[in-house]
DNA sequence: TCACCCCAGTATACGGTGTAGACCAGTCTA
DNA sequence: TAGACTGGTCTACACCGTATACTGGGGTGA
């Protein structure tokens, strides 16, 4: 079978899409899928070689199911709205995040979102020559967090944090001493995930700055 | 077996470590490190109760082979230090690094590492509400970065750019299109990394203004 | 000296995985 | 009508993480 078949192509993503969504992460097997379309585990090699093939068709069309942009929004918002729709989408389909973060985004639908991104810098004043870094800075981000946090590194581990430090001297750990109780609440990620936004269009505002007005830079 | 033994972790660790780094991440199995051990599979289960133990562990092996700072430091020159010193432990260990991303930073190493951290940003005047979020935006950056420059993430993917932007119509991409040229040339990762760690620096350091300077917020 | 227990490590097995290779029933075409 | 093509099946392999049961040897108390 050196060409691929394509006409079961789309229905083959939905069904990895609904097992990866409800039965999780390590469900997603090709036997899982297969059972779901309706055939075979090996009917499914005819059109993707390999399982990775088929994950990284399945982020592809992930990322054609964020909600376009309504016209008219400042660069902020169009920022807010993608990585918030990026963040629920992947939600949705947390196996195939960490496809997203090792893999180029080629597909088309891919290159519409790395576009909406560079319009939006662009709008914001970011000199041309820094845009595309700062868009791979974005997406490294808006994506690293949103993988961080399903997979549960930002959770504790198998000890909870107070006991975790106290495997150490506390003397030995000065910062984690002087923030105390400040470690110990709760994190709402969502509040989390939308500073680093502001942050990040902090940052590309001030990038925007020092651009027209050279001498306020450090 | 309720209590786990101790005397031959580092020993499984460092076989972990080795399998990962000439086998790759995918041949990182049970089975493989007790090779190296020179043990059946089922004896390293009286060292970790399983596989994402294990793993945890090795991590934390890692982030313990980044070089202490030297002392006397500035805040920005400490976390420059550390994240070059990621970025150099992971060149030497490459598969492991989707690790990092996924499991929480548990062990005592990823805690001093973290500490570190603290330290810089508590140094910069970052206020101590906003330490823990910052830290967590750092690493999730710096992992991400290195993470998405050796798996390919950055690269091309199967098409160069001009090609991959030819697939869709002009028009449709304006960013791109406005972009034009800048997009074509040849990044140098090293520098992009420096850029993004002197960014992160700047964010820190203006919401330590923005802390004892409240007015001058957004 | 003997019996006991503890403990590191082993052996085996279960239910899963991705996927290679041979095969087979229809349908379309020469 | 024979042959090729197409879409799918079946079987099998090598591997995975790990639960369960076991074994050989050293240390200790009687």
């Amino acid at each position: 079978m050196r060409k691929l078949k394509e006409s079961r192509r789309p229905e083959i993503i939905d069904a990895a899409l609904a097992v990866a969504a409800d039965r999780g992460l390590d469900a997603l097997s090709m036997r899982a899928v297969a059972q779901r379309v309706g055939v075979t585990p090996m009917a499914l090699y005819g059109y993707f070689r390999t399982k990775d093939e088929l994950l990284e068709a399945v982020v592809g069309r992930l990322l054609e199911e964020i909600p376009p942009a309504p016209p008219g929004l400042g660069w902020r918002e169009m920022l807010q709205h993608l990585a918030y729709g990026l963040r629920s989408v992947a939600g949705r389909y947390p196996a195939v995040l960490p496809v997203l973060l090792t893999r180029p985004a080629v597909s088309p639908g891919a290159i519409r979102v790395v576009d909406v991104v560079y319009r939006a810098l662009l709008d914001a004043g970011v000199p041309h020559g820094q845009v595309a870094r700062l868009e791979r800075m974005f997406s490294t981000l808006a994506i690293g967090h949103i993988l961080s946090e399903m997979s549960g590194r930002f959770g504790a581990g198998t000890l909870d944090p107070p006991a975790r430090r106290a495997q150490l001297s506390p003397e030995s750990l000065p910062g984690h001493h002087t923030l105390g109780a400040h470690l110990d609440q709760p994190v709402d990620w969502d509040d989390e995930f939308t500073a680093n936004l502001r942050d990040m269009c902090d940052l590309a505002a001030a990038l925007a700055a020092a651009d027209t007005n050279p001498q306020a830079t450090h």
